[in-house]
Parts: C-alpha cells; structure tokens; sequence
DNA sequence: GTCTATAAGATGATAGAC
DNA sequence: GTCTATCATCTTATAGAC
C-alpha cells in the first residue's frame, strides 16, 4: 500500500530532479542526492526509474509538455503579440529568480555531447516547439502592425530564443539575474515592444 | 629525464582537458579520459595537477590569457570596430566548427552551482575582460560614426555576449553550426554591420 | 616525470524480502 | 512501493619505487 496518493512519489522524483538539472545539469547529480532529500532509499528511486536515462527523458517530457501548457494560457489570457511576448520573458524571469534555476533545456543543451540519444530527441522537440510558437506570435504581430521585426520571423525567433538562453547562462554565473532582465528588455525593445 | 621539451606534458594535459571541458563539460570528463588518450597513467596526471579543481583553474585562465591575445591581434590587425566585431564574431564560429566545441566559459557557466570557488572566480574574469574589450570597440565605433548602437554601449556589449553564447548552446544542440553563424549574422547587422 | 599499487568513496544498478 | 543487501565500475586521489 502506498503511503500516498497513486504515484505521489514518481511525481515528487521529477520535482527534484528537475531542480537539480537545472541547478546542477544531468551529469551533476546522483540519484543518491533524490533519495536523501525525499528520505527514501537509493533503490526505491530506481523503481519508478530503472535507469537515469528513463528518468532523463521523462523530465525533458515533462517539462515541455508543461511548458507548452503555460504558452497556450499565455494565448488565451493576452490577444496581443507584445503582450504575449512580455509575458513570455517573465516566465523565464520567474525561472532564474526561483533558487537560480536555468531554463532545463538550456543546461541540457550545454551537455548534449554526454546524453543519452533518448533524452536529446526529447531536447529538439522542446526546442521545435518553443520556436514554432515564438514564430507564430512573430508573425501574428507583424500582421497586425504591432511588432516591427529587424529580420525574418524565423530569425527574430531564434534571435529571442538564443539571446535570452544565452542571458539566463550567464546572468547565473554571475549571480545577478537582473542582467537577464536588462537583456530580455533590450531584446524586447528590438522587436518595438516598450 | 623528460621524454619531451620541459612541462610539454602539461600543455597536452591542458589540451585535451581543455576540449573535454568544451565538449562534454566539466563533469563530463574524469583525469581517465586524460590519461588514456594521453597514454600515460592516471596518477602522471595527478603529478601535474593534483586536484581536479588546479586542472579546472589553470584550463579558465590559461583560456582568458589565450583568448585576450587574441583580442589584442585583432585590434592591431583591424582599425574598423565593424572589422574587429566581423573577426570577433569569427573566433566563435571556428570555436563551434571545430569538433563542436563550446566556449569554454559558456560551458562553465551553466555548470557555475557544481564548479570549485577557485574556478568560478577566474570564470568572472574572463567575462568581465571580454565585456571590456567589447565595450571599448563598441564605443571607439560609435564615436567614429561607423557602429549604429540601439542601447548603450554596455547593454550592447551584453546582447552580443549573451546572444553568442546562446547561439552557441542551441547551435550545437542541433548539430548545426549554420544555426549560429545566422543569429551571429543578425547580431551584427543590428549595430549596423553588414 | 612516470610508473605500480592501492584506497576510500561515489555512482548506477539489481535481487529478493517485506 | 519500499526496504536491505550487494554489485561492478568509475572517480579522485595518494604512497612509494624506478
């Protein structure tokens, strides 16, 4: 009998481990570091996740799965493209001022040479997706006259995606994430957002 | 007795630790992943750099120490701040172009939680030297007429640092070096480089 | 400067009892 | 679903011979 709600347990596992990655990577920690703070043992992570590649590629799902979730509310709460877009930034802001987390595919992306094949399938379609989305809002404010793109909506997509991958980096290694917040305004600013 | 020049061993130490680092990360490679390659013993590594985090220090400073020579060439070589950012921007491409390497820095960065204090300090180091030199390019172009800058110097020196090690984490997620020479192409073009 | 030998601890994982 | 027990392997490191 479990202790818990149904798989209450396989949920709280990703919770941490999500932490961690984001915190530490996925060759930064063990599953030791999940047993100890949820104070079960070694093995019983390993049965709800027989290999750390299992639980690698659960994660990445997870995680993207939930993100797309978050960008479709963004759809419905603000019809505007700069809305949706200043929203978008806030939600990585909120990511990097929550105990110095990166965004998860972002450290996943620094160790894609050491992952399992499994988990970077799961990376690119996080990745796919994160900039079909961004493509679409480009393009629906450039329609309605409301954003003003320097480039192709693809390049201002990847543009947003890259710049602002590349400023949660190293606002964490400085320990400052206002410098991504100052980042992701100028991006924002390029696009004619104010 | 030497079997080379004088210290040769440890300048191939750092050599391939250095591209161990910029592939796989710094906890993605083990002083056996040195040794083997190298084809000497594990505790001969010990012998040149006793702890993993003497490697990890020694690799981010002689990186900086490389990298802004390098940057003082291209000052001597070019006179034009949109050549100087042209060949800036080139050091990064052939960076990624060669075995899929990341800067090293950037690498770092996103493992900043897991690294010794002693690397992480010369890490600062090196972005702090780097945003210097791009801040006084950045300036000598706009006082000359030759650079558009949107933001000041410093957010601008910021985007294009941020914006390049971003492209340069999803560029090689996608195993595609195209991907970063386009964003690096659009970075450019918006201090008016074309 | 490199070697052999060795060690303590971490890591990813499995078998089988409860 | 969690536990104890156990595993092979890897990792970082040190002592001392050559």
């Amino acid at each position: 009998m479990a202790a818990s709600a149904p798989a209450a347990t396989a949920g709280k596992i990703l919770d941490i481990a999500e932490r961690l990655v984001q915190t530490r990577g996925y060759n930064g920690f063990s599953y030791a570091d999940i047993s100890s703070e949820l104070r079960i043992r070694n093995a019983s992570v390993h049965y709800h996740f027989p290999s750390k590649s299992d639980l690698g590629k659960r994660l990445v799902g997870r995680y993207r799965e939930n993100f797309l979730a978050v960008l479709a509310t963004l759809e419905q709460d603000h019809a505007d493209a700069r809305r949706r877009l200043r929203a978008y930034v806030a939600i990585w802001s909120r990511v990097l001022r929550d105990r110095d987390r990166m965004c998860l595919c972002g450290m996943m992306a620094a160790e894609i040479a050491s992952l399992p094949r499994s988990v970077r399938s799961e990376l690119k379609r996080f990745f796919n997706e994160n900039e079909a989305w961004l493509l679409r809002v480009l393009r629906a404010g450039q329609k309605a006259g409301t954003l003003r793109l320097a480039g192709t909506p693809l390049i201002e997509a990847r543009l947003l995606t890259m710049g602002l991958e590349g400023a949660m980096l190293l606002a964490r290694s400085y320990g400052e994430p206002r410098r991504f917040e100052e980042i992701a305004a100028r991006l924002l600013s390029g696009l004619g957002i104010h």
